[in-house]
DNA sequence: CGCATAATTGAATTGCCTCAATCCTTGTGG
DNA sequence: CCACAAGGATTGAGGCAATTCAATTATGCG
């Protein structure tokens, strides 16, 4: 096991978090939200570590509270895809029924709440905002998938890089992260298998985006989003 | 509008539907399927003919009873991407919130149940398991299109579409429909735009699978699975 | 039976990928 | 504190496969 071992903040901690307002525990108020702190442990993540392999029973799920989760599957021969990045506030067990269809890893060190799915399905029972919650959850990732598909199948190479800024600046903010400068904790490989394409292939976009100087990038990790607008252009967004 | 006139049949049809254990009414048992039923507009399609645009607002949902609809998006520079084919027993609006995401038009002559969506949220409220089968399909909906993704991101062109044909064909045999042969009442660019090709490519794709004699084409809208243990391999499932 | 649409096949081009080298950052040990 | 090692990112050159452009054949409908 390369995660931290598991610990339980007394203090309430639910009622301090980050992701209060976005995660799960979002459908439940403050008076309820202990059921689910009850159920719920706490645990940290390394950077790389496996959190599921994909085929494993599906016994916990989990609400990722800080770091980055990438979900991924591999084909015979080697090749990846990610299906998708998790980030504060996300839920990951949302597809699955009795085994996982993906493995999920860390990005970077990470931390999330995990439950018993047992117990999980029982508060789901007591507590109907909390399923309708994850089923709100659940189409949100399904209109996710789908807007993936398209990035897939149909832009081309710089379309994809120019969209998979933009979205994740949306999701950034979404989550409190405002500003133009998003945070890209993945690697350019991990990009690649997102987007389809190879490591050069993501770079050489990026390059382009810069010389057009609708980016600028700092570091490989972060970027600036120049021109918003022209970026949406590029991704093929509206007009 | 180019579908036929609203008509109701009044011999219990619900109960003798092709259908009746697949899709959304499966959660009913016969005595509490009228209420389903009581709601419902059965509807039918020409070929070609659209049943949503994307954008338009989400005032009514549907279950597919007879015939195939595509799902499809599109870029302003005309480029589509359809995101999945619907065949009997598949639900309409499963990820829409108050809008349609994708637009949705009749592959063949189709055959549907239309739902006013505010009278079928009350009879989700009214039957807990109504609403569980939504989530249910949701999440299946969403496992769906994530191996999309995989198709769409890691496989190469005659990889497509050996699994291409053997998803559909699952899923036929799932409806009811088993046997080797297998129906594609699309065209080939409907099928290049699912799984983001080209029309010439997958006319060429078909053409390998044939050569290699893995599938056989009687004409352009069947296919005879003749190898599924060798076009599985090709597809990349499992090694 | 003829037209319009769809499907297939062919030739040429483009652009992504493969292979390879370099640069840069980060972290480690001397 | 500096040198070095190691992994990631970027850049370059060349090949090949999917696309584009174009023509032919097949299919289906009036």
């Amino acid at each position: 096991m390369n995660w931290d071992r598991p610990h339980r903040d007394p203090c309430h901690a639910c009622l301090a978090c980050d992701v209060r307002r976005q995660a799960i525990c979002a459908a439940l108020d403050d008076q309820d939200v202990g059921a689910l702190e009850a159920i719920m442990t706490a645990t940290a993540l390394d950077a790389n570590a496996t959190l599921v392999h994909e085929g494993d029973p599906r016994r916990r799920v989990y609400s990722l509270t800080g770091g980055m989760l990438r979900l991924s599957t591999l084909l015979p021969d080697g090749r990846r895809q990610i299906t998708g990045f998790l980030m504060p506030g996300d839920y990951l067990g949302l597809a699955d029924d009795d085994t996982y269809a993906l493995s999920a890893e860390a990005v970077v060190p990470s931390q999330l709440c995990s439950f018993p799915v047992a117990q999980m399905d029982g508060l789901m029972a007591r507590f109907p905002r909390l399923k309708d919650r994850l089923h709100l959850m659940t189409r949100t990732a399904l209109r996710q998938a789908r807007d993936n598909q398209i990035v897939l199948g149909r832009l081309a190479p710089v379309e994809k890089v120019a969209s998979f800024l933009l979205v994740t600046a949306q999701r950034a903010a979404a989550a409190g992260q405002a500003g133009d400068v998003v945070n890209l904790p993945m690697t350019r490989a991990d990009i690649a298998d997102y987007l389809g394409l190879t490591v050069e292939t993501v770079s050489r976009s990026f390059t382009k985006l810069k010389v057009q100087d609708l980016i600028h990038l700092p570091d490989p990790h972060h970027v600036t989003l120049v021109d918003r607008h022209a970026l949406q252009a590029v991704a093929g967004w509206s007009a």
